[in-house]
DNA sequence: TATTGTTATACTCTATAACTATA
DNA sequence: TATAGTTATAGAGTATAACAATA
């Protein structure tokens, strides 16, 4: 390592390394984003579920019989991209896509009991997940953070 | 819309909509970085700079004739991503590749003058973007959450 | 006409592995 | 041996645009 700190060594002040780029919500946002994402898959390993994956499936063992567009719509993401998260869902046997009587074009996503046993696993390590990687910040500084982040969510996702 | 609160019409409790992923930290991280992605991106245009890039400009004029390799490290990503992010910013004539003397391996990435008022002129828009997306925050919200965001990062950037 | 599930396709961002030229 | 820049390649994750079946 040649050079840890480049450039303008006479500087006064310490706090903030990078003068604009670190101050920015979106910047932080992005790296705080990486960091939980990268350890999400280490904990999962190479043959557990993405974070997408163990969203949607906590949505279908929530509501049982929801649907793929009502799924797309909860998850923020298109109709299309949840063909493959339920592909794989159901490729692992925890859900079936089931006939709905009364409205052939829908298809109920039912979770199976492999799929809710695998959920409640997978919740507890995640939940233990969080609880290790967060482990600087305190409960009250938890909750802060997620009402930060719902009221930037309520700032964009409204534009659908 | 046939349905909008999907399944469980029973429950005494209206505040977590969903039970368990509404409230992770994880998932609102994701959500509200993917707002704050797409609005950069609706600002910018499809002529301006990706997010990637406008970070790296962010650097390069920070620290004229900062390397590569010392780009990467700061930005959290591996080497041969910042090729394309380097051939971007010099085919829009905002940096040159400049030789180093004493070491023929590295190339000083230096910032012309069209890349210091491309930036300074971005960063104005990236501010008035972040205040437009950010307005349900207060000035001290804001500070609070690049806090706690930093304390995220913190956990999670020192195993490389 | 509108909606559901689906396919095809492309784009962005990132990582890994290798190469070359230098050190 | 190690490092800087580079290339090739692959893998997520997302979006758009279309289509068939159904409403």
């Amino acid at each position: 390592m040649a050079q840890t700190r480049p450039g303008r060594i006479g500087e006064m002040e310490e706090e903030p390394l990078n003068g604009a780029l670190e101050n920015f919500v979106g910047y932080n946002l992005k790296r705080a984003y990486m960091v939980i994402q990268a350890d999400f898959r280490k904990i999962q390993g190479s043959e557990g579920l993405s974070t997408r994956v163990f969203s949607a499936l906590s949505l279908v063992v929530e509501y049982p019989q929801i649907t793929q567009s009502e799924l797309a719509r909860m998850l923020g993401i298109e109709r299309s991209g949840l063909v493959a998260i339920t592909d794989e869902l159901e490729r692992r046997n925890y859900l079936t896509r089931v006939p709905v009587p009364g409205d052939r074009r829908v298809q109920a996503l039912v979770p199976t009991q492999a799929g809710q046993t695998a959920y409640k696993d997978c919740l507890a390590l995640v939940q233990a997940h969080e609880d290790g990687l967060l482990t600087g910040l305190s409960d009250k500084e938890r909750e802060t953070l997620v009402d930060l982040l719902r009221k930037i969510r309520a700032s964009g996702e409204g534009d659908d």
